[in-house]
RNA sequence: UCCCCAGUAGCUCAGUCGGUAGAGCGGGUGACUGUUAAUCACCAUGUCCGUGGUUCGAGUCCGCGCUGGGGAGCCA
């Protein structure tokens, strides 16, 4: 590491005085007469530290007073308490040296920019207020989640990115192959023979950790996962991307209300630690991205959870003062219109809904004792709609293994699955988070694409 | 994949009835002893997304394509 200090530690050092050098890139330069002044940003923090020059202190004075956005310097000077508005302390400038150039060309102007704009020049967008502010709460967050589960002895087990499992039923794969594209070897029926793969087998990239991570609760009763997560669906939304992180809790000797339970108090966890860990940043966004946010957050941060019954939703919607596009019934999926209105008309606030009809759910959901309900939860938040989907799992075989027949899905792939329910099976449930879905819940900001640092969506995989 | 909207200067956009393009910001130059997206003055900048058509004439109208955005489905 060198002798430079962070421009966030430096800010908060208790009194002026001491010198100091810093490092990082031009934000914007003002010149009048014999005096400059210079934003630095190294991204530790939103405001960066105004440098100043002074004719008569710095050599080369001409040349600094000219200084591109963008360039990279290393400042060195007396940390001044600042005589004007704006900033507390400011650093008196004797030393400065440019490091890297920058030029009229830098695409980064002094004023503000189109997300979509940005997005075609994601290898810098990161040296903006909006992404730097971003990616530092993106990063904080990880820990965050983490330290949550750290703190609740759950075991962090690293699933499997490459699987074989196809039939979770959570979207398309990516295959995985290493067979050459144009001379594929065939079996006599013409079909690609995957016996020649790799592993031998049809392979993709992973859809969920959950299945494997079911087995880890089964040893270590409390589990995540939290890692990325692929699905090759053409989809084209503001929320859905092809590689996202997600975020996989699983217990052991739990049923659904204690993974409702759970998902209430990490989310709250979280909206906690963004007001606190997090200030400049999310004041940051509440002034520019979504006025009120810090408001929204804390009321979360505060409120009990919200859960009904799917039953009961669907009389909500009938009850509804409003012409939905989509058809309200029970044994239909709610639609993304429904979710809205449940979650922001009805309730205000974050909202479960549990206990969805059987036929629309997965095939692991543990089934209910009325026969026609799963013990599946969603929870909904305004914006951003379903944000945590979980269950409670099917630990008897014997039921497990008739609702796979009922779906015609192959169970030989599943052998293992399958065993977990055949020694020591117990009651247990999890969900998944999309890691970029809570980012944009407790950041405001409104597109997928604007919370990963180089997202992949259809059509997109630069950078 | 479906529906809708858009593509004009570096960026954000305006462009009337079809008559060969303009503003703000940004940039350059100069002025200014403390600025906060500094201010003031002056200066420069275009494959009007591509392609085919209609027309005396197309940024403007029509077809096709490409790209981007919004919504839906899929879901986290």
């Amino acid at each position: 590491m060198s002798e430079n200090i962070r421009i966030v530690k430096l800010l908060n050092t208790p009194e002026a005085g001491g010198e100091y050098t810093v490092a990082g890139w031009v934000r914007s330069t003002r010149a009048s007469g014999d005096i400059v002044f210079i934003v630095l940003n190294d991204g530790s923090n939103l405001s960066g530290i105004q440098l100043v020059l002074e004719r008569n202190d710095i050599p080369d004075f001409e040349r600094f007073s000219k200084i591109a956005t963008g360039t990279a310097i290393q400042a060195n000077g007396r940390l001044v308490p600042s005589p004007a508005a704006g900033q507390q302390y400011e650093l008196a400038v004797i030393k400065l040296k440019i490091v890297g150039e920058s030029n009229p060309d830098y695409p980064l102007q002094k004023k503000r920019h189109s997300f979509e704009y940005l997005r075609s020049i994601a290898h810098l967008r990161p040296r903006t207020n909006t992404f730097g502010a971003m990616f530092r709460l993106r990063s904080k967050l990880a820990q965050a989640i983490h330290r949550f589960f750290a703190e609740h002895d759950f075991l962090y087990v690293h699933t499997p990115i490459i699987t074989a499992s196809d039939c979770e039923g959570a979207g398309e794969l990516f295959r995985v192959t290493t067979l050459p594209p144009n001379s594929a070897p065939r079996n006599e029926g013409g079909s690609i023979d995957f016996g020649q793969d790799f592993f031998a087998q049809k392979t993709g990239l992973t859809v969920s950790g959950q299945l494997e991570g079911e087995l880890f609760a089964q040893a270590f009763g409390n589990i995540y996962t939290f890692g990325p997560t692929f699905r090759a669906e053409n989809s084209n939304t503001a929320r859905h991307a092809a590689e996202f992180w997600m975020i996989e809790p699983e217990m052991a000797f739990s049923d659904l209300h204690d993974d409702a339970d759970l998902a209430e108090e990490f989310v709250r966890y979280l909206c906690r630690f963004v007001l606190n860990d997090c200030a400049e940043d999310m004041a940051f966004f509440d002034q520019y991205i979504e006025k009120g946010l810090i408001e929204r957050i804390r009321t979360v941060a505060e409120a009990d959870f919200a859960r009904m019954d799917y039953g009961d939703a669907i009389k909500y919607l009938q009850k509804a003062n409003t012409n939905f596009n989509f058809p309200v019934e029970w044994g239909l999926d709610l639609q993304t219109e429904h979710e809205r209105y449940i979650t922001e008309q009805v309730v205000g606030g974050p909202a479960f809904v549990m206990n969805y009809p059987k036929d629309i759910k997965a095939f692991y959901m543990r089934q209910n004792d009325d026969a026609r309900t799963v013990a599946a939860m969603d929870l909904l938040v305004p914006k951003v709609g379903e944000i945590i989907g979980g269950s409670q799992r099917e630990e008897r075989l014997e039921l497990l293994e008739r609702r796979i027949g009922d779906m015609d899905i192959p169970r030989e792939p599943l052998w293992w699955y399958l065993d977990s329910r055949r020694w020591g099976s117990t009651p247990h449930a999890g969900f998944g988070l999309g890691f970029e879905r809570i980012i944009m819940y407790l950041s405001g900001m409104e597109n997928i694409r604007d919370v990963i640092p180089f997202p992949r969506t259809p059509r997109h995989a630069e950078f």
